[in-house]
DNA sequence: AGAATTGTGGGGAAAAGTGGGGAAATAGGG
DNA sequence: CCCTATTTCCCCACTTTTCCCCACAATTCT
């Protein structure tokens, strides 16, 4: 379970860290990926993400579907692991398509972690509050 | 079951009691979380917090719609727990939302425990006696 | 009144955040 | 094919923050 939002610094080489409560639950390496739909880099465990795309896999019925999605969702992941401080390098393609400049912000949502630009998350956290607190309504938590 | 009213000092490092009647429910650590909708930081026994998590997972329709819920509602949490003496340090993107200076009022909320800044709680609780008629009538007890 | 528990504050050790340097690997040109 | 230039990766070092422990003052309970 992924909790938090902490703002770290990315430097010249692309490099951030992850908190250690982060890190800790992903000592096998992980997998990074765009976000689905949204402007982030989503960060998985490797198990996680093993079970994230059989699912998927099994859902493509045709061929076409298949080569899609194996093209969407394998050809923007990069698998990677930790350096000795606990960092870990962003590769260009996914960085520039996050719009993460000198400061990412750190994500927890469950599942999976995710990297925000500053501007995005800011964006992004006024509408999803505002369409948590519509559910919450209707669920009378 | 949490009841009451406390203030308390912050100290320096953000740190804040909680009332022995309340650790005692929480021996397991305490998940922070901002308020729902309202402008205070809202401590919830990880039990507890497990539970409203998953029922509030289950509302989400779309995946898109879920992962928007995810980030709202576990971005904004802390898992945390007690030092020996008996208190929780705020990060500081909690305490600046509620607005929390070097005073906390700590609120037992029935299944949680809110922590308030004096000026909020203020607000808050006249609000509260004026509807808290209107609501019971409403629900004719 | 005495003892235990609680509120409040601070100091020191450990860990985490940040930045830079050097070696190995890769790619490109001669 | 070899040499060189560039990039990538790993390791080292420093600064800051966090966490844990100790200590005192005040209040409550016996």
């Amino acid at each position: 379970m992924f909790f938090g939002e902490y703002p770290y610094k990315v430097d010249e080489k692309g490099r951030v860290p992850l908190p250690p409560k982060f890190r800790r639950q992903m000592r096998e390496g992980v997998i990074l990926a765009k976000g689905m739909g949204e402007k982030c880099i989503a960060v998985y465990p490797v198990a996680e993400w093993k079970r994230l795309s059989d699912s998927l896999a099994a859902k493509a019925v045709t061929q076409a579907n298949l080569r899609k999605l194996n093209r969407a969702i394998f050809g923007s992941a990069f698998s990677t692991s930790f350096d000795g401080q606990g960092r870990i390098t962003l590769p260009y393609p996914l960085r520039d398509y996050a719009g993460i400049g000198d400061t990412a912000i750190v994500v927890g949502a469950n599942k999976c972690v995710e990297l925000w630009s500053e501007d995005e998350w800011k964006a992004e956290k006024t509408s999803a509050e505002e369409q948590a607190s519509q559910i919450i309504e209707s669920f009378g938590a």
